[in-house]
DNA sequence: GTCTATAGCATGATAGAC
DNA sequence: GTCTATCATGCTATAGAC
């Protein structure tokens, strides 16, 4: 063959990296897949030697960034104990409002990923618990503050990018952040 | 002429109604104009004597959508004084979250009204910031206290659509429910 | 104001050459 | 594995009849 033998599967690590950061900056179905191989420099016709359709590639992009992402928020037993309050500053910041393309696909995409599969839905739900499960340990035990963290930090991010003022913008993530700052403190199972 | 003299006002107005049910289900764009008009039994030729085109419906379509969600949210100076808890226990529904159509027009859409033109974010901005204001007085003052309410809202909802299991959607409503109580309640503002 | 017809283009997906 | 060519369909928007 012409191909080395790992370049198939480098070429669809790198087109689920690139789709998710195209569809989460313009929208999964307003992308067509010929702008989508564009971006790797191939045409539409190649698309199928990866995926066998559409849809197909949606599936393994949004595991691939829920995975990425829980991974990133649980993460491991030696983090330190102010890994949530870390993870929380990066995920309310401005260039996370301002950068759909490496961001949470939940903010670009949740609209999207509401309206598929239930096998997409249930691999979702699978990484946030994940995420809920590690954070309920450093929430003082209570397994609905992580819910409500991971809640708080969505809504914001929304919320940062349909407005329009930066300032407005600013103010939204900043109040976001004091209230995570009071949740994560007053823990009336911690007392 | 064939039609009355407020029958194009009705029709624009069933068809902003009918247009923002059919996007907040299925995503605006990936609906076209052909089915959103034949919802209200018409053609798609028939959609230009009302808008001039599909972003300018969207525009419109957002605009009545939140001005009508923060009206409610908003409430009326003689409106009970738990009037703020009451529109929390009705958006985080599980009503809400089953039912988009009837819902939360920035849990819909807010991915595609982020990536809109600046005009109507800002009109998105000022609804908001109308729910914010109203908010304020009845949360102690604190005007971050109000966009985290509504953060807390919006991104409770968003999680409880991306999940698949009922019973965990349940659980996200509940735990952002306590989570808003609770911050309704300890206002450092008001001791 | 709504209809049908249509232009002009983009889409998802397939077939066959290399 | 990727290309070009193509099919069938969908889309936004326009033109002209009623």
């Amino acid at each position: 063959m012409r191909y080395s033998a790992t370049h198939k599967e480098e070429t669809r690590t790198k087109l689920l990296e690139s789709s998710g950061n195209i569809a989460k900056t313009g929208g999964f179905d307003s992308t067509g897949i010929d702008a989508l191989m564009a971006a790797l420099g191939l045409t539409g016709g190649a698309f199928y030697s990866h995926f066998s359709s559409k849809q197909d590639l949606f599936a393994a992009l949004v595991e691939r960034e829920i995975d990425r992402s829980a991974k990133m928020l649980a993460g491991t037993p030696d983090s330190p104990s102010d890994h949530v309050s870390k993870c929380v500053r990066s995920y309310l910041s401005t260039f996370h409002a301002e950068h759909p393309e490496s961001g949470c696909v939940l903010v670009a995409l949740g609209a999207e990923i509401a309206r598929s599969s239930p096998e997409v839905r249930a691999g979702v739900e699978q990484s946030l618990k994940q995420v809920q499960s590690a954070w309920t340990g450093r929430l003082g035990g209570d397994k609905g503050k992580a819910w409500a963290v991971m809640a708080q930090l969505i809504g914001a991010l929304v919320l940062a990018r349909v407005v329009e003022s930066p300032r407005t913008r600013q103010q939204i993530l900043t109040s976001s952040r004091s209230a995570v700052q009071e949740m994560t403190l007053n823990s009336p199972p911690l007392g």
